[in-house]
RNA sequence: GCCCCCGUAGCUCAAUGGACAGAGCAAUGCCCUUCUAAGGCAAAGAUGCAAGUUCGAUUCCUGCCGGGGGCACCA
């Protein structure tokens, strides 16, 4: 956390000024300590006198210089210069000595470099996944899982106490789509407890083009619905019959992806909170109910279109059982915040959302986050739509990323065994597939492309494993001991890798932070390349001695640091491919 | 019509209001008798338009143009 001590150092620094009278009584500004882009300008560097001098109305060359002064003198140990650049910019050049100590510390914590507890058991809950039960997985619920269990490895790297909720799609007038389908097609399935999930989306689909030739099977649909919701028995059995089917299939791909959940609750799991919920709304005065029967909070004091919690038919929504879920959470866990990783599309019901549960009382509106992500849209650029039959199969892009990796490896390494090719191929395939989600920050919508999602050069999951895989082949040809000299651990192209090295928790923790996951695989990419750039030029193996010792000790902290970050991305590690 | 997201190199992406706008793919030229060439090195290439705030704008404000999404009885 060099991050933070510099921080403090500055703090204190300006606090030292200010007691020998050099500047005029000013509040601190915040501090912001930056990696800079390039060797040049240092190892961090911040802009704080620039801040000062905004303030305080001096030079701020003036003022830097001064701060420099005293930032030098706090810390000799940690620092070997600190310069002022143009045109009030700090650049802190780390010490040869600190940097020499660091591999030793980052060698000692052996599996573990960078976890903090920052959290101190404080609760984080992550809804993310969430897919439909009746329909397949397709690549938007992909994305959600994959960012979603990411955020859910940061924080719980972190200290918190991490629940992560598969908020599962298992309730609503969708599911009584499904059972109409279902009595409307029930010659095409002899046996309810056969039907597969294809046959599933088949009736589905169908059932969906016909209602818009004949407009009533719709409310034929929302009376199902309520059918199911007012515990009727059949219904009550298909949705329980066709659920459990679902899950099996959603269990087959979290498997394969390895990603695990805390609660699979589903929306089904709150109807028994829901009357109480609308009951309570309205007993508050949050929520009022309309002529016809249906109830709405009103939401226009923040710009908002109202928030419908009950149908003019009775039925629930969406939103009622959401609220419902807040307040089970808030009960249950008193989460210190509610990460929902949710696509762009839903941006209003969230809104609306939050803004009632605050309303209600039930959590404070900055606990709740959307944390949402662009759309995939189809090579025409308009949104899948599983509707309209229009989707691509998370099954099918798993399968085919991990046959690609197959053959790939199978190409570029022939003498690898089969059954490690096999396991190789599952880790590579899919660390890209996840790789392609999470190395993405912005929310532009993703036009699906085979082509990238099948890269494996560059910035990808299978250069990083490369990298990480050509260390560990090194490490076996030279077991390193344990036992080395830091001082000569000297080389410009080593030091810089110890650097990066050294910046990993403060990684972690603005990742975290900001729902920026990218920050942690732009990291793992340059560090990747500093690397690659290092073995490249440097021999280790031929090295003489003290050397070959001290660079193994090198390698060595490079694999522990990749082998955190990798995990935290979800992304296994592998010994050959 | 109103609201939200987005517009950066031929393509896909990056950049808490900061330094010279970073990468990868594709295209060009080098490097496998040396620890895995899924690699390394070199050169080339970009902020939709117009004003504004600022010492400083890809970032913030306003307008326009272009793309996508959403707007109570779906989720």
């Amino acid at each position: 956390m060099i991050k933070e001590k510099i921080k403090q150092l500055i703090k204190n620094s300006i606090k030292n000024l200010q007691n020998e009278g050099k500047f005029i009584e000013f509040e601190i500004p915040e501090i912001v300590v930056e990696y800079p882009k390039d060797k040049q300008h240092g190892d961090y560097s911040t802009n704080i006198s620039l801040q000062i001098a905004k303030i305080i109305k001096k030079k701020p060359l003036e003022i830097a210089n001064i701060l420099a002064d005293q930032l030098i003198n706090s810390r000799r140990d940690l620092f070997e210069k600190v310069e002022v650049a143009a045109p009030g910019f700090i650049n802190f050049f780390i010490s040869k000595e600190y940097l020499q100590r660091q591999i030793k510390e980052i060698l000692k914590q052996k599996e573990k470099f960078g976890g903090q507890n920052i959290g101190k058991n404080r609760a984080v809950m992550v809804d993310y996944s969430s897919p439909n039960v009746a329909k397949p997985m397709h690549v938007g619920h992909l994305r959600s899982t994959i960012i979603g269990s990411a955020i859910y490895n940061l924080y719980k790297f972190l200290g918190y106490k991490v629940i992560g909720d598969n908020h599962l799609g298992d309730w609503g007038t969708q599911f009584g789509i499904m059972i109409s389908a279902y009595k409307k097609y029930k010659s095409e399935i002899p046996n309810l407890k056969d039907i597969t999930v294809s046959k599933m989306l088949d009736i589905y689909v169908k059932f969906n083009k016909e209602i818009k030739n004949s407009p009533e099977l719709q409310d034929i649909a929302k009376s199902e619905f309520k059918k199911l919701e007012d515990g009727d028995r059949e219904n009550r059995k298909i949705w329980r019959i066709i659920r459990g089917k679902s899950l099996k299939e959603f269990d087959k791909i979290y498997k394969i992806l390895d990603i695990k959940f805390d609660l699979v609750l589903g929306e089904s799991f709150y109807g028994k909170y829901l009357i109480e919920e609308i009951r309570n709304a309205l007993k508050k005065g949050i929520a009022v109910r309309n002529s016809d029967r249906s109830v709405i909070i009103n939401l226009e004091k923040f710009n908002l279109p109202p928030c419908l919690i009950q149908k003019s038919d009775g039925a629930t929504l969406y939103g009622t059982r959401d609220l419902a879920t807040i307040r089970y959470r808030v009960k249950k866990y008193d989460p210190d915040k509610i990460i929902y990783v949710v696509g762009n599309e839903q941006a209003l019901h969230f809104e609306q959302l939050f803004h009632s549960a605050e309303l209600l009382d039930y959590i404070s509106y900055d606990k709740l986050y959307h944390m949402k992500f662009g759309l995939v849209l189809g090579e025409n650029r308009k949104k899948l739509s599983t509707r309209e039959g229009r989707f691509i199969n998370a099954d099918h892009l798993i399968n085919k990323v991990v046959e690609l990796a197959n053959k790939t490896i199978k190409e570029k390494n022939p003498s690898l065994p089969k059954k490690i090719r096999e396991e190789a191929s599952k880790v590579i395939g899919i660390g890209a597939l996840k790789y392609n989600d999470l190395s993405q920050n912005r929310q532009t919508n993703i036009v699906f492309d085979w082509n990238k999602m099948m890269n494996f050069k560059g910035n990808s999951a299978p250069y990083l494993l490369y990298t990480y895989v050509r260390l560990k082949s090194i490490l076996r040809k030279a077991k390193f001991s344990g036992k080395f000299k830091p001082e000569f651990l000297e080389g410009e192209i080593e030091l810089n890798i110890i650097k990066k090295l050294t910046n990993f928790p403060d990684i972690v923790k603005d990742s975290a932070d900001s729902f920026q996951i990218n920050n942690l695989t732009d990291y793992l990419y340059l560090l990747a390349s500093f690397v690659n750039n290092f073995y490249e030029k440097l021999p280790v193996l031929k090295a003489e001695k003290e050397i070959k010792l001290v660079r193994l000790a090198l390698i060595k902290a490079v694999t522990i640091v990749f082998k955190n970050g990798l995990n935290l991305l979800g992304i296994k590690t592998l010994e050959k491919m």
